[in-house]
DNA sequence: TCGATTAAATTTGATTTGCAAAATAAAAAT
DNA sequence: ATTTTTATTTTGCAAATCAAATTTAATCGA
């Protein structure tokens, strides 16, 4: 993006500065794109998906199984009309492989995946649960690594990119994790660490953002060019694609959905603000009120989670106040979420994360509200959707950068940085 | 957007819609966009800003020139080095004109423009300020064109296209106001009834998302490719720019920051909800609340700007109950800022709108307060700022795509469908 | 069983787009 | 006057696509 150069004082009108659509990827990557997207095709769907001229799919095509990234498959029973068939083409998938993991508190998760985007082998790895420092962290993800690469009977050297999502905060222009609840130190430089004892480039980013990823790419979201993604575990966080694209921000520090005001001077925030979102959804808000409603001995020594566990426990069991805990944030939320859509007036909003085992926050009522409070004569109302989906489908998330700068490199041609 | 055709059950990976990213406009018409933009620019400034060769430079700007949209114009006494002398070229203004309109309650105001994007003539017309019928209400647009036309001794043919930015919600699916606080009336199509009077077509929008295209034209926006533009009138609207372009939402039916909720069951709004924005920020939230503090005779009878203004001379004069209205309303402007830095991440707000008149909107103690808000570790501070541009700007603004539709159709040789 | 029909894929020749490199033009500097 | 420098134009050329014609491989109907 660069200026231009004003020839004199003449103003002129119009932006400036060029936006970054600028660069759609060559035909030829759109060609496999497109194969790899519909799982099969045969050149006469690219020439009808593509708009391109049968002439350009052979040629393209032929281009691209020359390369080893396409090839012919025989269609195995197939209902076909009049006319030569179609000859089904799909991904060399052994091309290359990624490997995407998901960090939390407890556990880690990882896949690895081939060039197809198809999940070969899963993994979890149990953790001390403690807050740990780079390099303890680092011989986790190493050792999970290990373990997928030795369960798949595959080396180091067949992965051709890693991608991490990681519960925190990453500032994208320097590409570090400015802050993690599993680390115990802050800017902390975990991709050029990685990369120096491994030999594939590592793609970071946060953990919400890999799960819209994981939607846009293999769930959900992939028949939406626009959608959001709401997750509620410790924190509340946001994602959201905008044509087809996660859309970070500017500073890409991710969208702080959980730091949003619903309270002039409201509840006590972890940040230290008050009123956000997150102070009453939050597990930690949810555990600071089931001190009070859970009228128990030894509670004050439990776990939030063990917390919210009795405190879900009692609330099913009809125990009033604890079941008026679940409603107030259920409340909440439907603020959160019709703010969400006052603002981003998004087709669908995904609902996700741990929290969602407490299914009062998916409820009719959360969900009613929510309609209510976006209600008007002119919108028409959001689809909401709760989605329970294991750490696998957030460790698949994070093999899509992976795998997108994979194949810019591969099939596109273009120099892949880490940055 | 169209469907891959999928040839079996093979899944496949990927966004299966394509962006609309796809369309990127021929490099020629790259090139007169450039020059509009740059106001006049050399064939080596182009060569320069648009990474093209010379000789491209060459053969499209011969084309434009030929075509009749791009001239040669001296250089008045420009300081040059060595070297040949570089040849400025700038639009033809002739080549077409638009209008474009704000409606208020009170006056409208027009501008007439050339094809360059500047403006040649401006009117106001006063109006009754009543709700009113869609043909009176389109008698006073015809009328304020006449007006522009005849100040600039034109004729109606002469006009290329004309926009309208109206206080309201547009239905942008079937180019519909589906409410408009002018209007006696829902869902009016006041296109198709100006386009059985009138030669060119009219092209509609909100009128904040015409004021953002003017601040992305015209304005500050233009060094920018994403900002937020807040407005404060009777309502809180927000445009927002995002990669160049105006983001309209799935619906394309704005952007509500007036009714997103800042508060559980908080004050009355008139869309009938309580706690939205717009009821702490809009002129009649004030006004309700200046009924109360100030304590005069003869009250209940004023309109609600009278009372403002009122409230606003009492504050100023050091009235407490008066001050303090104003202060909380200031407050509760930083909150909605605020969350829109969280949800949006902007590197720019601008603020805007008729309030603006009443400093304490835009007095250091909310934008303080609003940086707090948003205050982390790892956020930059978001900048904002304060416009108070008059009507002419939003009139401007509405100019833009009809602007911009002009030029796809004469100069991309697109068909131009004023839907 | 054998053309007729249909649809997919390929081949063939053009067209268009845009570039690199060489040539030309117009000024300042020496 | 000659050199240097920068802008612009000219001259092939190469790549990307496409339209149209052709070939291939299947089904359908008599």
């Amino acid at each position: 993006m660069n200026y231009i150069t004003q020839i004199d004082q003449a103003s002129g009108c119009g932006p400036l500065l060029a936006g970054d659509a600028a660069r759609l990827p060559a035909l030829r990557q759109q060609v496999f794109e497109r194969v790899r997207a519909a799982g099969r095709a045969a050149r006469a769907d690219i020439t009808r998906s593509l708009n391109i001229s049968g002439a350009s799919a052979t040629t393209l095509t032929a281009d691209l199984i020359d390369s080893g990234f396409l090839r012919e498959v025989d269609e195995p029973d197939r209902e076909h009309g009049r006319g030569r068939p179609r000859v089904a083409l799909e991904v060399v998938r052994e091309a290359s492989y990624m490997i995407g993991i998901k960090l939390s508190f407890k556990e880690h998760t990882a896949v690895l995946c081939d060039f197809a985007g198809d999940v070969l082998v899963t993994a979890q790895l149990q953790t001390t649960g403690a807050i740990r420092t780079l390099d303890a962290l680092l011989d986790e993800v190493f050792e999970l690594c290990q373990i997928v690469i030795d369960k798949a009977g595959m080396q180091e050297s067949d992965i051709g990119a890693v991608g991490l999502g990681v519960p925190g905060i990453i500032n994208l222009s320097d590409n570090r994790i400015s802050w993690c609840s599993l680390l115990n130190d802050v800017n902390v430089d975990i991709v050029g660490a990685f990369e120096a004892k491994f030999s594939a480039p590592m793609f970071l980013d946060n953990d919400t953002n890999m799960l819209t990823l994981a939607e846009l790419w293999f769930g959900e979201g992939r028949d939406k060019t626009d959608f959001a993604v709401v997750t509620i575990e410790n924190g509340v966080g946001m994602g959201v694609v905008l044509n087809n694209r996660l859309y970070r921000g500017t500073h890409g520090v991710g969208l702080e959905l959980g730091h949003t005001k619903v309270q002039l001077d409201g509840a006590l925030c972890r940040c230290g603000q008050r009123g956000c979102l997150e102070a009453y959804l939050g597990d930690y808000a949810l555990a600071r009120e089931a001190l009070t409603a859970l009228d128990h001995d030894n509670i004050q020594h439990k776990k939030a989670d063990e917390l919210l566990d009795l405190l879900f426990e009692k609330a099913k069991a009809g125990h009033q106040p604890s079941e008026m805990v679940f409603q107030r944030a259920g409340r909440f939320l439907s603020i959160g979420l019709s703010n969400v859509v006052q603002l981003f007036d998004p087709p669908l909003i995904i609902i996700s994360g741990d929290c969602m085992r407490f299914d009062y926050f998916y409820a009719p009522e959360v969900m009613d509200e929510m309609q209510r409070l976006t209600l008007s004569s002119t919108r028409e109302p959001c689809h909401v959707e709760a989605h329970a989906w294991g750490d696998e489908f957030w460790a698949r998330g994070a093999t899509v950068p992976a795998l997108v700068a994979l194949t810019d490199r591969l099939v596109g041609g273009i120099g892949m940085v880490s940055a």
